[in-house]
DNA sequence: CGACGAACCGACAGTCCTGTCAATTCCGCT
DNA sequence: AGCGGAATTGACAGGACTGTCGGTTCGTCG
């Protein structure tokens, strides 16, 4: 067997803080997202890394504390993934789709990201308030929005009034809710979200919904269709 | 002092089991939902009663049984307070908005609903799914939607295609939202939640996304402004 | 090659929490 | 009056969990 290997998070090399921070960091989230801040199990965390539970206290200095840091990159990942949007280049009707699209397959896709903030709101937003970077961490979203609304105006597709920061609120919670609630709505209402066509067809509902809110509603019924 | 008293919460008389179990009942409310279920101190709840914890496993055999009788609790609820909007009178239009307004003010009279549904679901549905009356004690919201659906395409005013279940997720998540993520979207993005002025704001865009969702859209332009 | 400090580990102390039990009080009925 | 059972209580057993500490290993740098 390879003493050594090359880096990569199965085989990692021993001693290396950089990698067993971000292991920690890796377990820790899925920990606290499958089961909240007070249902997690600090030991729990420590038998999904390659370490132990004192190596935690090692790094982050408390349980608080790590799930801090576990909330942090939480957000950072999608407010960089949101980075990654060219919305310059589209339409502001398609830029606005785009942006809808993003958020809902972001959730879709990062159900551990919904887990983490509604678990941040359970516990009142105790800790967000003491994470320093974290609102400047959420600022770019609010400008991206603001861009596309300013421009669809100039467009003259977007109707003025609308506020990006309102916008942005509609936008997550119409993406937000079949996550967060899809095991009581899922079974209450027998909706399986784990299907793929509901899922295209959830997708598609919200863009439209999202559409029909902030399209420019003066032209005699020109773009109410569709 | 009197030593009986009226049968009032207050001041009650002791032995009266009815009562007791309702005391225990909206205290371990208030806690489930301030706490989750893993936050939740069984003792927690004692304090916010005149019994003891000896007496919440005498009442309820278990924690965790407690929880699913006051989550049941919770969704009967809201859905008795639905049963005593009377839609049927109401032009399709004015049906929807209030509809959308009804529960839009739910949620923010009751928090704790939110909360404990959020609750549930951080768990995963694990108990939602051992409660016998749930689904059949939910099904009314959507049997009242698709009511006033069906009534609004006689009328000509609402659009054809629109599901039941769809639209109450719809409505659902719009309202849900804000009451969910307070916290955390209040502060990153300086929402003020709890200012009247920003709550009405708030509904009527609600009631304005639902409604250009759900209006008939074949008329050139003619329900499309306002 | 030797020493130093960072990385790592096993075990333990102390606390908290759930669920139970034996014993007691009180109400209603005879 | 007194009996039977429901309601109520304080105390405790048992288990689980967090955070810490003393000691050990290992890479690195002089």
């Amino acid at each position: 067997m390879a003493k050594r290997a090359t880096g990569n998070a199965a085989m990692r090399k021993p001693r290396d803080p950089e990698a067993s921070r971000a292991d920690i960091l890796r377990a820790a989230t899925g920990e606290f997202a499958a089961r909240g801040l007070d249902g997690a199990r600090v030991d729990a965390i420590a038998r999904r890394t390659r370490t132990t539970r004192a190596m935690i206290y090692y790094y982050f200095k408390s349980k608080e504390a790590l799930y801090r840091a576990v909330l942090e990159e939480a957000y950072r990942g999608i407010r960089e993934a949101e980075k990654g949007l060219d919305l310059a280049h589209l339409p502001a009707r398609e830029a606005v789709a785009e942006l809808v699209s993003f958020t809902f397959d972001y959730y879709h896709a990062h159900p551990e990201f919904v887990a983490l903030v509604v678990a941040e709101n359970q516990s009142g937003g105790r800790h967000i308030r003491r994470m320093q970077r974290i609102r400047r961490l959420n600022a770019s979203i609010v400008d991206t929005i603001a861009d596309v609304l300013a421009r669809g105006q100039r467009e003259g597709t977007l109707r003025a009034g609308v506020d990006p920061i309102e916008l942005h609120m509609t936008i997550a919670a119409l993406g937000w809710f079949e996550i967060a609630n899809r095991h009581t709505f899922g079974y209450l209402f027998k909706r399986d979200f784990a299907d793929a066509a509901t899922v295209e067809r959830d997708r598609a509902r919200i863009i439209d919904v999202v559409w029909q809110y902030v399209r420019e509603r003066g032209g005699a019924g020109a773009d109410a269709r569709r």
